[in-house]
RNA sequence: GGCCCCAUGGUCAAGCGGUCAAGACAUCGCCCUUUCACGGCGGUAACAGGAGUUCGAUUCUCCUUGGGGUCACCA
């Protein structure tokens, strides 16, 4: 059997990082198979249609390389991919359910089904197969004369339905508990209860990868594949994503978009990188994969059966391994814009490079990590005691009045220069370099941390700038 | 509330009858060092509770507790 999988969310809004895991397992189950990955779009609620929300998705999966072989806008051999362009498929399967005396007509209005609720005291209360008694006449009767209808799954009363869940295990749910769920809407749609198993059916799906919000409504479902004679696939139900103990990830909480954390500066590889591993583990200690990687190491027997805790901190740690992992040209070339956004042009960007390269951990943090170069920050003069390097403002005006003097007769102002020359200073002066060091760089930056050290923010600075902070802290100084 | 599922450090997690109970993130300390990082080394920190089964339970069973899911003309 060939392995075919899909990811089919509803156009509802971003896509959150608990769906792209989802879709993720999906992908890789498939992959891993050498089967083929489906994108299904599932919007047979018109009320919650969002604008741009199919765009959305189709380029999330294509920009993080979860490329699907069969979807909407890719065509393939068992479409149309989007469910509301299949709606004649659901009808008439919705009937031939009634025809096998799987499912019937419901002419029950909103209004009966909420006075059921209400004379149960508002819990939770099964619809009551009032309209299972109806005769097939009557039925065509009431359809005739236009009066509007649902189509009810007929499920049995007594007894249990189980099924077997690949991470789960074996799930038994009391058929006492389950309600007579609608499949067809009385606007025509299906419901997801019946629009899943058909298309689920028709496109040949073989393993159903989703979330385990479905794993007791899972047996309905086989129900229905067993009233059309269709073969059941294979389940594969995932634990959540939490954004604590209590609350799920989810899109209420607008932080949760793959999107969003690529706005605030992690790259999609890391991302991904990172949910594989959240619910999921390779079965040794690595942690470092590629999406080509992934789908060599994926397999079901990693896949944890409890709900995991998104950890910022663990995410931001791997964005950061990626970033050191890059090499020096392709970090270049990703740091630049925040780089000029940052600074503007002019500064030289090969040392910025080197020096924000092992600093940062998301891209963002390049902003405020060099904004110093660009305006001297107001500083304290405080600033200039140093414990380590027994700095102190007084020795500061010393040092400077050197430095100041050694930096005026350099001819070539770049770091190796700068260094050589303020390493024979302080040999000169008989001083640590630190001692030297410590006033110079905050003379410079007016920063007590800085991304590299004196020598760098100066040739950064240049000559000319270098001077004149220098000129300032001596002003403040005195 | 009924039903389904889950339960190892703060977090992700390995473990699948006998281990000093891995590893990673976070945290703390030390080293490196011209600040801060990076890097290196080390520390603190867990089997929810109670009954069984067994020579022996983190591991198997049951109960309790805790958490999640579900009970829609949403998916």
């Amino acid at each position: 059997m060939r392995v075919r999988t899909r990811f089919a969310p509803s156009p509802t809004g971003y896509l959150h990082i608990g769906g792209l895991r989802t879709a993720l397992y999906a992908y890789l189950w498939a992959k891993k198979n050498g089967g083929d990955f489906i994108l299904r779009i599932e919007d047979t609620d018109r009320n919650r249609l969002v604008e741009d929300a199919c765009e959305i998705i189709y380029r999330t999966l294509k920009d993080t390389g979860l490329v699907y072989d069969e979807g909407p806008d890719v065509g393939g051999d068992y479409g149309p991919y989007i469910q509301s362009e299949r709606k004649q498929l659901y009808i008439d399967t919705a009937k031939e359910l009634v025809e096998r005396g799987a499912a019937y007509y419901c002419f029950c209005t909103k209004e009966r089904l909420q006075k059921l609720h209400e004379d149960a005291g508002g819990a939770a209360v099964k619809y009551d197969k009032h309209c299972l008694s109806l005769s097939k006449e009557e039925v065509e009767r009431r359809i005739a004369a236009g009066e509007e209808y649902v189509i009810r799954q007929n499920i049995g009363t007594e007894g249990t339905a189980e099924y077997d869940d690949l991470v789960y295990g074996h799930i038994s749910v009391p058929l006492a508990d389950m309600e007579d769920q609608i499949l067809l809407k009385s606007d025509g749609m299906p419901t997801y209860n019946l629009a899943n198993v058909v298309d689920d059916h028709y496109m040949k799906i073989s393993h159903v990868i989703r979330g385990m919000e479905y794993l007791s409504s899972t047996p309905k479902y086989n129900m229905l594949y067993d009233a059309l004679g269709w073969e059941r696939p294979v389940y594969i139900h995932l634990p959540p994503v939490m954004k604590d103990k209590t609350r799920k990830l989810s899109k209420r909480y607008g932080d949760a978009s793959y999107e969003d954390f690529i706005g605030k500066g992690y790259l999609k590889e890391a991302v991904i990188n990172y949910i594989a591993l959240l619910g999921w583990n390779p079965g040794d200690n690595r942690e470092i994969f590629t999406l080509e990687e992934l789908t060599e190491a994926f397999d079901l027997k990693g896949i944890s059966k409890s709900p995991s805790i998104f950890d910022n901190d663990k995410l931001t740690w791997m964005n950061a391994e990626y970033i050191r992992a890059m090499d020096d040209e392709t970090f270049k070339k990703k740091a630049a814009p925040y780089v000029v956004s940052s600074v503007g042009e002019g500064f030289d960007l090969d040392i910025i490079a080197g020096l924000i390269k092992p600093r940062i951990e998301t891209w963002n943090q390049i902003g405020e990590m060099i904004g110093f170069l660009r305006d001297l920050p107001e500083y304290d003069t405080s600033f200039f005691f140093n414990k380590k390097t027994k700095c102190t403002p007084e020795k500061s005006v010393d040092m400077l009045i050197a430095a100041k003097e050694e930096l005026e007769k350099l001819r070539a102002f770049d770091v190796v220069s700068i260094h050589d020359s303020m390493i024979a200073l302080a040999e000169k002066l008989e001083v640590k370099n630190g001692l030297l060091l410590w006033p110079l760089r905050i003379a410079l930056s007016g920063q007590l941390v800085t991304p590299g050290g004196a020598i760098e923010i100066a040739a950064l600075l240049g000559k000319e700038e270098s001077i004149r902070r220098i000129d300032k802290a001596l002003s403040m100084l005195s």
